[in-house]
DNA sequence: CGTTCGCTTCATGGAATCGTCATAATTCCG
DNA sequence: CGGAATTATGACGATTCCATGAAGCGAACG
């Protein structure tokens, strides 16, 4: 889920300050008033950002921490700790458990929220850049095909082909057009060239059952056809 | 460069007391006093973190944050902004101009390295200073690549490159990127010269089984496949 | 001051890819 | 059904692109 933030605070007064500035500024809150009720959240969807109070009761928010930050399934998320006390070495150990941020009581509610976006966007998965279709997948970055999890050799013809295609299922191009598009206009060859290269790309495709993805469009040209 | 932080700071006094608290902390630092020192140095090899003062003769912190967040070679670059006011409009305007985190003045050295560290595991920074793929071992710390445990010989330029290469593992580069980011900006050097860093780099693997590793792209460069 | 080391450039051969053509296969339409 | 139009396909030079070894050059070092 995304903008949901998980809340672990005892504190009902504190937890209920959260949620109303938290959900003010567009984030889901999750409240939680233990580290148990928060363990039992984090076995579902993961929340995007996890908020602990220092103090809880039953278990050390710092201990909380580390247990989460040693489970694979919970390592990766954005932690940022509550302190009520603004000493050195409060801030010190929360940061050695593996916090990404801390904040101390009393905080501004937009310093909080401040504090959050800069995490999130630190943490934002990267792109992966990548156009799907079925088993299909076409890495725009890594500048790869694969099919079904296999990496298919593609020559740089027939890549940008695809990757047109994909960009625009089920529509239908004329040759001129993919022309255009796939060699550049100011680029002269002959319109057969480009049934040369769909041919080169449905044989790239055929052993994976996947030609007839590209289809043949009489008089027209070509389209790609999702599924 | 690893471990490094560019530190753009004009109060020489303050500069000192970072360079030796960083440096202490195993950190390879940068002095620059102005920001235009500053962007000059960055036209190399990008620091892994930047310290950025908020009040620079010349330019100001947030301008020259905003700045380097616009330009696509900086953009990603981790950022942590200096200021001497504690002021809630200042703390919240450098999270506006997409500064990462900010400490207020006075500050102690231990907080401000508890805080680069967790910007730094947050930023993919590897924890102990190693970036590790398969039997592929490198040791930013100490500029030295190990496979399967054995210390492989390795040049500078080939390090770097093999640096980039794993820090975005699967993803193609174009020579000019590479000489970009691996040789710098600003320095002119044919395009075909990467392939002979290419051809390098693949030759202290080769012996290990692991060239394949770094791919060819065709018509475009290069690309490290992970596993 | 000479040596070593690493970086860059250049030249060459080879491999991958491209565009074109010729011909077979298919579709369309009267 | 038969001819015309259109597309599929295999083959083949030509070209582009890359791998690779060797040579020149400059900085670092003793």
């Amino acid at each position: 889920m995304n903008n949901s933030v998980l809340v672990i605070e005892d504190e009902q007064e504190v937890r209920e300050m959260l949620n109303f500035s938290l959900s003010r500024s567009g984030f889901n809150v999750w409240e939680t008033a233990s580290a148990e009720e928060a363990l039992r959240r984090l076995d579902g969807p993961l929340p995007s950002l996890v908020i602990i109070d220092w103090m809880l009761p039953g278990m050390n928010g710092v201990d909380f921490v580390r247990r989460l930050r040693r489970d694979k399934h919970t390592a990766g998320l954005p932690m940022i700790m509550l302190t009520a006390r603004g000493e050195q070495a409060d801030k010190l150990k929360s940061f050695d458990c593996g916090v990404d941020d801390y904040i101390t009581k009393p905080f501004s509610p937009r310093e909080l929220v401040a504090r959050m976006r800069a995490l999130l966007r630190r943490s934002g998965e990267p792109e992966d850049g990548a156009l799907k279709s079925g088993a299909l997948r076409l890495d725009l970055n890594a500048h790869k095909l694969s099919v079904a999890g296999k990496t298919v050799k593609i020559g740089p013809t027939e890549f940008r082909l695809l990757e047109l295609f994909m960009r625009n299922p089920n529509r239908a191009f004329g040759r001129a057009q993919l022309l255009d598009q796939v060699w550049g206009r100011s680029v002269f060859v002959e319109e057969r060239t480009v049934d040369v290269h769909v041919l080169r790309l449905r044989k790239t495709l055929k052993p994976h059952g996947l030609d007839g993805l590209v289809q043949t469009v009489r008089g027209l040209g070509y389209r790609f056809s999702a599924d």
